[in-house]
DNA sequence: CTTGGGTCCTGTGCGC
DNA sequence: TGCGCACAGGACCCAA
């Protein structure tokens, strides 16, 4: 579910909610999500206030005033469920007591001095949660080695071609690698390369500075109008507000194999690389 | 160092 | 209706 702009969709759903709150009660489901939860987890987020919610890639962070982030990845199924006060009975307590209902893959459950709880709930526990310094956050591992964010000045044309220069694997592959471009994930690629007018099996090294401009360029208005839509719904999938984003009736390619391309009625392919869809039009992409 | 493939986990949708 | 298989928005780990 969750690329950059699901993420920050996610994000902006849950900073009313969090920002500025007290974590009245934490509660851990379970001793590991994709990898065993750090120390004392649930004791750690309890009675912090959190000062502010930002977004790193697919990261969510959650600064702290005890010094620490609470870092979240939702992984390939994760979701930030929000449920308010005044749409459940009970108060801060006990959550199995209060939900006898709580559902299989609600891992962490954590309720603000407000009465807001917030879940986390994933199936395929492939997302990840941890709690580390907030003024070494950068230094964080997963973090530590991630490409410039797409909106910053630091990814650029510039910047892409001498990252891309001398790679010998398929553009679509360079673009999953967050060490290249920090968010995106296999459908915004495949919009990118698409718009952009790149061919996905385009050896990197082989782009021209004036493909990666209008990568760069296409990268980013992407993501600008998955953002404003909300995100993409895929499945059942909601923000944290209960709202469904929109983007996924936005997509050009991915997901239409078999379906005229938008733009010149081509019949749109399906390949695989690395092991993941790639959807793209054989006439415009090249 | 780069690159490709396997892997973690659960759920869903499809063809038979 | 039931069953097996392919596939799903991520990204780490390891072999070559």
């Amino acid at each position: 579910m969750p690329e950059l702009p699901e993420v920050e969709t996610v994000k902006r759903g849950l900073v009313p909610v969090l920002e500025g709150r007290v974590i009245a009660k934490a509660l851990q489901r379970r001793a590991d999500l994709r990898w065993p939860l750090p120390p004392r987890f649930a004791e750690r987020l309890q009675g912090q206030r959190v000062l502010a919610l930002t977004r790193r890639s697919k990261y969510l962070l959650a600064a702290l005033d005890g010094g620490e982030t609470w870092m979240i990845h939702l992984g390939m199924s994760g979701r930030m469920l929000v449920h308010h006060a005044e749409t459940r009975r009970a108060q801060i307590g006990d959550y199995l007591h209060e939900h006898p209902a709580a559902e299989t893959h609600d891992h962490v459950v954590v309720t603000t001095e407000a009465g807001t709880r917030v879940v986390f709930n994933d199936p395929r526990r492939f997302g990840a949660m941890d709690l580390w310094p907030t003024d070494e956050i950068e230094a964080h591992p997963r973090l530590a080695s991630l490409g410039p964010e797409p909106f910053s000045n630091a990814f650029s044309p510039a910047s892409l071609t001498a990252a891309l220069n001398g790679r010998r694997t398929a553009i679509k592959a360079a673009l999953l690698d967050q060490r290249i471009v920090a968010g995106l994930g296999n459908i915004y690629a495949c919009e990118a390369l698409f718009r952009a007018g790149v061919h996905p099996t385009r050896l990197s090294g082989s782009l021209t500075v004036e493909e990666c401009t209008r990568l760069v360029a296409e990268i980013r208005a992407t993501l600008d109008e998955a953002i404003a839509a909300g995100g993409s719904s895929l499945r059942d999938y909601r923000q944290a507000d209960g709202e469904l984003g929109t983007f996924q009736h936005g997509f050009r390619v991915y997901g239409r194999e078999g379906e005229p391309c938008p733009v010149c009625g081509t019949i749109i392919e399906r390949i695989v690389q690395s092991g993941r869809s790639t959807f793209y039009c054989p006439r415009c992409q090249s």
